[in-house]
DNA sequence: TGTTATTTGTTCGTATGTATT
DNA sequence: CAATACATACGAACAAATAAC
């Protein structure tokens, strides 16, 4: 028994996904859905608002909560999204290799990248993910060992995420991602299919708890015909509660 | 007189820029700042709630919002910026040529990407962004004419944007955006300096007005090298107000 | 054109729960 | 245990935009 919004703004959101809400529709008012959740209009409006904030709706004052139309192509590599639950939604034939994987001192680059000391220990973990048989995806990913205790290569190959969350029950908060267009390396010719391509996708991950300590740095190398990034932005204002 | 959250927001969010509150201290107590800005608690809640969303603070019950230090580095071409107010920001030498400037009617593809009937005008504009007198980006826009009348090439030389904004007075609200990387087209080697690149990036770029009207669609292709884009992502829960 | 009802936006007050110090 | 600090929830009032008549 908690969190109310959240469980409303779920009920919603799939509701708008099932088609029970179809595009251009408009929503109950808040006040009916007062009403039908047997709640309060700041529970409700805090349910919309996030909605609103995820692209399912858009808030027009005096009028009300229009359906659109954005998340049906939407599939994520947006957000936050591990690869196991992205190959899960869509549609599976995806593994992963464990290239590479142990516990040892951070080089000076990594010192930087992880803002630790050298007596760090830091697990390195490569891995080469595959779909439809074809190696696409190259994940570097580099974890302060002190904060993530106890990885094996066994969780490398399922998904360290969900090892996190559910066996460490750590909550992962916020990251920080850049992307570039860069010229393959050798390692990247040698563990990827690339194909011909000439170039490869980078996306540098920093990423935080809870407490806002940082403690996984990943270097995804994509190549570039299977990248594909879809992002909702607001133009500074967000309804916001 | 409005908005009093987004002002509280505006002024917190300038004094951690400023360094008045550095990254990894914490900020004053919701009800300290509550009597700091005389206001109630649920206003300066939406301020924190907007700052957290944007990367400049953490909030962690029962200690306090911490100073996060991402904002530094991350210069946008993440949310929904113009090209002249980011040319702004990276400091000139940005410049904006013309190349095409036509009202005409859509083609099937076109009229799909917009959800128009066949008899609606559209504006097509096709802009070369120069950096430091290297041609870097190509910019194709198409626009509704019956929602953005009055177009002129001076216009598009300087920013549709702050046209849109500023004379016609309509709120630009949330777009999506897509990238893809791809291979140049012949028309891509012909207007940009490509210095022997063999892909351009491509972000597609859906853009809405407040009531929820598609207005725009942008095709924009960077030479990889000159192509950097970051992204603040939280996962699911956000504290919203 | 103007008035009224509806709907969302903002602010304030209060109360309870939970985690940290 | 107590004090502090954030999270959630409910209620109420008024403002502002829209729609309908």
């Amino acid at each position: 028994m908690k969190n109310k919004y959240l469980l409303i703004y779920e009920e919603l959101a799939s509701k708008i996904q099932d088609g029970y809400y179809p595009a251009r529709s408009i929503l109950p008012s808040e006040n009916e859905l007062t009403e039908m959740f047997e709640t309060s209009r700041e529970t409700i409006r805090k349910a919309l608002n996030l909605l609103a904030q995820n692209g399912f709706i858009q808030k027009i004052r005096g009028k009300g909560s229009i359906v659109l139309d954005l998340k049906k192509l939407q599939f994520p590599i947006s957000g936050l999204v591990s690869f196991k639950e992205l190959a899960g939604k869509m549609g599976q034939k995806a593994e992963t290799d464990v290239a590479e994987f142990a516990l040892a001192f951070p080089d000076d680059d990594l010192m930087r990248q992880l803002h630790i000391k050298g007596e760090e220990k830091i697990w390195k973990v490569c891995r080469v993910r595959k779909i439809e048989g074809e190696r696409i995806i190259l994940d570097k990913d580099f974890l302060v060992e002190k904060l993530v205790p106890g990885l094996t290569e066994e969780i490398c190959r399922n998904s360290i995420f969900e090892y996190i969350e559910n066996t460490l029950n750590q909550k992962i908060s916020f990251a920080k991602k850049e992307f570039t267009v860069e010229e393959p390396t050798e390692e990247d010719r040698r563990m990827l299919d690339l194909e011909g391509y000439h170039s490869v996708v980078v996306v540098k991950n920093y990423i935080y708890f809870d407490d806002a300590s940082l403690f996984q740095y990943t270097e995804s190398r994509h190549r570039p015909d299977k990248f594909r990034f879809v992002d909702f932005a607001r133009r500074m204002d967000m309804p916001s509660g």
